[in-house]
DNA sequence: TGACATATTTGGAACGTTCCAAATATTTAA
DNA sequence: TTAAATATTTGGAACGTTCCAAATATGTCA
């Protein structure tokens, strides 16, 4: 390859000024004067000066590396990569770039990916954290004063931000439609109960069967894992009740279809003899069949609240923990029932 | 919030030993005695010691941060998130961390994150490159001695490596698909020529045709944006010709979606009248109505070669260019005609 | 025990930047 | 024309590590 890297030092002597001033260029300093600037610029470009932010960043103390950690527990889900590109969108434009990790719902993963984030002097964290993950695990990050903004799933009692979408708004308002297409047995189905997500969607679930003057039956809820597979048992369950619902709120996306599934096993059409509304509108949600009635939340848009939220947070100094709810919305298709026959226009996009 | 950053020098203190042996002790080298490794140790855990990699980066000369740039084009595309998460996995568990940006086919935006990727001193580069990318945008990486990767897109005459799927082969398969069910009139719909990928996949398209001994005709390559719109675009001029085609190879997924809009608009029923073939196989194809056929390329596949050989060429010291084309596989759905009726049980997982 | 080999430890001097206090140029005001 | 003000430039001394050459400890063999 070619010779050594080429230094502030290089460029000032080929300039002919001191390695200082090429310093005050290099941060935009208002101090040096035109011509000096220009011509320090011009030699930069004709040797192919690369700055090395490693060595500012020894030099200035530690927050002003200008990376931002981003860990998600699933990139393999849309949901969680629209999440990511939301955040880069408004951390690249404020000049930062973003390291991005993946943990597979792993603990240990995350945990190292941490660390491995805080070695590379990270001036701020944006995390969804795995399943189980302890509040206490992001202590030492803000105890360094990193701030740290979890995002999607809340950790309650950890003293960080958050943004998390509207669960129980979103479930009231699908407990709502289904009420109001005259549905009385509705069952909420799939999703772990230790996890807080869970806890604000059934709380959404309970308050809209109340609003709708519907009774809340312990037995209409089953818990399932939050997948596919997950739908599958949990609407197996569910059917064979004394009492049979005729509709359901699922946990996510992903259990809503394991129901569809379910239900066709038991020759029952979802939509025209079982009515399925699930939460997150992945976007396998509106080409799917029947296309799936479901709570819209803004991934996306999370993402980006988030990082503005994180680097609001940056600049102050001060990681005042706040906690920011993103607004949701029913997207009726043709899983509830409401509406029959082939996809429609606009979801087609 | 807490006081300065605990260094090396503190735990040499509190240990008592020089700072060298805790650096000697950092690298786990094997010249320090048991019994000083395992206290410096436990000073280091006493203390909350953080490594700090961008000092130590300043030393080491170069490329040894143990960073990869990984660049997407469009990280939405669950085809490239999935990408992604191939790269990461092979890259973690090498003890690299990745450093992820998503350029939304920008080529500007490419080239920001590129330039601030090597500021931060990446030991290689993972990249599918912006539509348009200029071969000669990587020269200055691969002459500063990084490793680059290119993944997806080749970017002919670019020195540098590449790992591509077989698009030649995928739509050699998917023609001869086409061919056995019955079609003679097979159109190429969408894409634009002026990608190295398109280039491929029609060369596949016309050794398909001929293979199957059918007549190659201009007019059946219709090319457009490789989008949904653009798949509509194209049939709409396909279906319009003299000698009417009765099936088509897409560009991608995309397109061919598009046509199955467009096909419907006709009152044609993609599938039973007219078939329609994809590729890529994006998660959304098996979920689709009617499910798409599609040649399946393994996107995490894709990534994980792509960074062995690039942490290959990191360790060698040396980037030797080399091309490595994965396998791909003609999945059989619905929308070619040769299934009726209801989803498979094998797609649906 | 002495001499040598082997195992362990150790002070600097880098690495490429930023910051500081101070030096030097250039203007301005009288 | 000169003093004071303002505009620009500048040598070190950090920052937290690794590397080197050399020092010191420990062990081995006659």
């Amino acid at each position: 390859m070619t010779k050594a890297r080429v230094t502030v030092i290089d460029i000032a002597k080929a300039a002919g000024v001191s390695k200082s001033t090429v310093s005050l260029v290099l941060q935009g300093s208002s101090l040096v004067n035109e011509g000096t600037r220009s011509k320090v610029n011009a030699v930069m470009r004709e040797l192919g000066y690369v700055y090395n932010r490693g060595a500012a960043n020894l030099r200035q103390a530690g927050a002003k590396s200008r990376i931002i950690g981003v860990v998600v527990n699933d990139l393999t889900n849309s949901f969680f990569a629209e999440l990511a590109v939301g955040v880069d969108t408004v951390v690249q434009s404020a000049g930062f770039v973003q390291f991005l990790s993946n943990t597979s719902e792993s603990i240990d993963r995350q945990r190292e990916v941490v660390a491995s984030m805080r070695e590379h002097g990270i001036s701020g964290l944006i995390v969804s954290p795995a399943r189980a993950t302890d509040a206490a695990d992001f202590k030492p990050l803000v105890a360094a004063g990193i701030p740290v903004v979890v995002v999607v799933r809340n950790l309650p009692g950890a003293k960080v931000s958050s943004v998390v979408s509207d669960n129980q708004a979103g479930m009231m308002s699908a407990v709502n439609h289904l009420a109001e297409l005259g549905h009385k047995r509705i069952a909420f189905l799939g999703g772990f109960p230790d996890t807080a997500v869970f806890d604000d969607r059934l709380a959404g679930y309970r308050s809209g069967m109340e609003a709708a003057g519907l009774d809340y039956h312990q037995e209409f809820v089953v818990s399932s894992a939050p997948s596919r597979a997950g739908g599958v048992e949990a609407i197996g369950k569910a059917i064979v009740l004394a009492d049979k619902p005729t509709a359901a709120v699922c946990f996510n996306d992903a259990v809503a279809f394991g129901v569809c599934d379910g239900l066709r096993a038991r020759r029952l059409e979802p939509g025209s003899d079982f009515a399925v509304v699930g939460f997150d509108d992945v976007i396998e949600a509106q080409a799917a069949v029947p296309a799936l009635t479901t709570v819209s939340v803004d991934p996306q848009g999370i993402g980006r609240r988030g990082a503005q939220l994180l680097l609001k947070q940056i600049n102050a100094g001060k990681a005042e923990a706040e906690t920011v709810t993103t607004a949701v919305r029913l997207v009726v298709r043709e899983s509830c029932g409401a509406r029959k026959s082939v996809k429609s226009k606009q979801d087609s996009e």
